[in-house]
RNA sequence: GCUCCCUUCGUCUAGCGGUCUAGGACGCGGCCCUCUCAAGGCUGAAACACGGGUUCGAUUCCCGUAGGGAGCGCCA
């Protein structure tokens, strides 16, 4: 058995998370969702993992709300999201913080990268992008055609590639502007040769080439920075040293290393978390129903039941199923994440649920019960005292609160 | 299309070259317990995607194929 304490050596060929001598270092994680709408289902599940990480290794846990895309940010939202966090008990060690409310130090960042010229200012317009992207399609397309010659044919799909690669602005190593009072937006200029490795928890070595990270945009014509900036700073600013997201981020983490580099900033460690998919296989919809995690609670999930199924959707410890919050702290590694998507089984999450409910406290059960009790009509003062009674053992009658609210009907309350 | 990633029972997974006639859990079938239901106990069916290597030996390592996923924005 090795020892609790033995956290950096899960996987060969991974690097360790701590320098040896660096002891004092604090974990740092943080959930970043950005409100734009409900939190779902996988969010929750890494916003857990973020928590349990930091939790495990006496670190802190931090919330940060991704709004800088001010179209489709919504106060609705975020507020959505805090009362899912509130209610999984996934509670941050600092306030919440709000990305957008930073704007200024992200735009310092990147004139001081400017200064440095780890990025320029581009004059580029997204309609001559759009344009260069359509004309890349055109000719993808052009090539299809069946009466052109194998040459026209290789021709087209070369200038096809060349146009829907990774862009590389032509003001990259400067120039003048069009004219004086030319917008522009600031971009990366992206690394020029060779390959970029990065060490994910998770998926292990990942290899791309530079020529696939473009010149992306750090501060849009308007002076607002993009989320690509934002994480980074963010990120550093807060000392996050672990970063533990979705793995459609995976990409992007090789957009954003050049950023740290740039400013010459630690990197944090990346485990980017399989998706989660519906019970059909398919990405996580609205058809596949319940998507808002705090649907969950209406449907009379307990929170405590919803993460330790959630815990087991994409991680193991041996054969281990049920875990307690305690244990899920103690146990909890990186090297125990799956590389692969995992599929949404409520009947699983309702014998999970089934065990939390069983294990409840009865007052605390009383006290989530009676919502649903009244819901259903079965609740009233004069009941409350029998209902309470009952209770104990009444525990495992429903898997849900809704199914043991609905097993009272016998009581004949009315 | 290009790049990267993934692939063990229907589902979640164990497995990190011999322990695998592949283990656990959910669901499903049967039996027991029980006035009924639930819970509980026992039990059964059910998987290494395919093809090549490497090796004395592959579920485990490598390469293809197929299937799936993600990314390719002045979105996050």
């Amino acid at each position: 058995m090795p020892p609790p304490s033995c956290f950096c050596t899960p996987t060969a060929g991974l690097a360790p998370f701590f320098p040896e001598s660096a002891h004092a270092m604090r974990v740092v994680t943080r959930f970043a969702p950005s409100p734009t709408g409900m939190l779902h289902i996988g969010g929750a599940r890494t916003a857990l993992f973020n928590y349990l990480f930091a939790k495990k290794h006496g670190g802190k846990f931090l919330l940060r709300i991704e709004d800088t895309d001010r179209e489709r940010s919504t106060p609705e939202a975020t507020a959505a999201i805090l009362d899912a966090m509130e209610w999984l008990q996934l509670t941050p060690d600092d306030p919440p913080v709000m990305q957008f409310s930073r704007a200024g130090r992200h735009a310092e960042v990147a004139h001081e990268m400017v200064a440095r010229g780890t990025a320029f200012r581009c004059y580029v317009t997204p309609e001559e992008l759009q344009a260069r992207r359509d004309l890349g399609e055109e000719k993808r397309l052009a090539a299809r055609a069946e009466n052109i010659s194998e040459n026209e044919k290789s021709a087209l799909l070369a200038e096809a590639s060349a146009l829907l690669a990774p862009f590389r602005s032509p003001w990259r190593d400067g120039g003048a502007p069009p004219a004086a009072d030319t917008p522009h937006t600031v971009r990366l200029r992206a690394p020029d040769g060779g390959e970029q490795t990065v060490e994910d928890g998770v998926q292990g070595a990942v290899t791309i080439q530079s020529s696939e990270i473009d010149d992306l945009v750090l501060l849009r014509a308007d002076g607002t920075p993009t989320y690509m900036l934002a994480v980074v700073v963010d990120d550093h600013d807060m000392a996050v040293t672990h970063v533990i997201r979705g793995d459609d981020h995976l990409r992007n983490t090789f957009r954003q290393i050049p950023i740290y580099t740039a400013m010459g900033w630690d990197i944090p460690h990346f485990s980017h978390l399989p998706m989660i998919h519906g019970n059909d296989g398919a990405k996580l919809s609205k058809r596949h129903g319940a998507l808002s995690t705090t649907v969950y609670r209406d449907l009379g999930y307990l929170p405590e039941g919803l993460k330790a199924y959630l815990l087991r959707l994409g991680w193991s410890h041996g054969d281990q199923e049920i875990f307690t919050e305690e244990e899920a702290v103690r146990l909890f590694d990186l090297g125990g994440i799956n590389k692969s998507p995992a599929r949404l089984d409520l009947e699983k999450l309702g014998t999970v649920n089934a065990h939390f409910i069983r294990e409840c406290e009865t007052e605390r059960l009383f006290k989530l019960l009676t919502p649903f009790l009244e819901a259903v009509g079965l609740f009233s003062a004069e009941a409350a005292e029998r209902i309470l009674k009952a209770l104990p053992s009444m525990k495992d009658r429903g898997a849900t609160l809704v199914e043991l609210a609905e097993a009272f009907r016998f009581l004949g309350v009315k």
